[in-house]
DNA sequence: CTTTTTTGCGGACTATAGTCTGTAGAACCG
DNA sequence: CGGTTCTACAGACTATAGTCCGCAAAAAAG
């Protein structure tokens, strides 16, 4: 599995437990809401600032959604 | 300060604590010596993808590295 | 001081992050 | 069933991540 998909998976999660569609997360962090729903694909990976945002919107921290991704990530063996 | 900047001033710590060039660690980690500076600089924010290939090549954890980044931040007031 | 290593910085380039707009279909609700 | 909300997806676009080359200056070493 892809970072990226690891990544879309994470913020999927994230989001769910904030009920929030993806169109409501858009604007609540001012990113676009076809741009959220890449990410959630694996179609794109984010940069720092939009970890930092997306985190910060969804009432987590940077450093929870990274565990999960790298959690996620030594699961399926390869780095 | 910004993201940028508070990236730039980890990643050097932890290549100083690395004891490796600029030069050294771009050819270890397969990026380019002059985007290693500018990541330094605080002039370029890197993509996760990046932060976990620069995390793993300086023998530490995105999680750690992203705390770092985090607990910065939260000290210069802004977001 | 001289040599070597390291870093800053420039310009030009390619790849991809992120935006904007719109449409079709899936899922939920009356 | 019809209406509403949500998501997938497409294309075209702008901004920026990341590369490549080379050179000058700073810093470290001898």
């Amino acid at each position: 599995m892809s970072i990226e998909k690891i990544f879309g998976q994470v913020l999927r999660k994230y989001r769910a437990m904030n009920k929030l569609s993806q169109e409501k997360l858009a604007q609540k962090c001012g990113l676009d809401r076809s741009y959220i729903s890449l990410l959630e694909r694996g179609l794109r990976q984010p940069s720092l600032t939009t970890i930092l945002l997306l985190s910060k919107t969804l009432n987590t921290s940077a450093v929870a959604f990274i565990h999960d991704v790298e959690e996620l990530l030594h699961e399926n063996i390869e780095n």
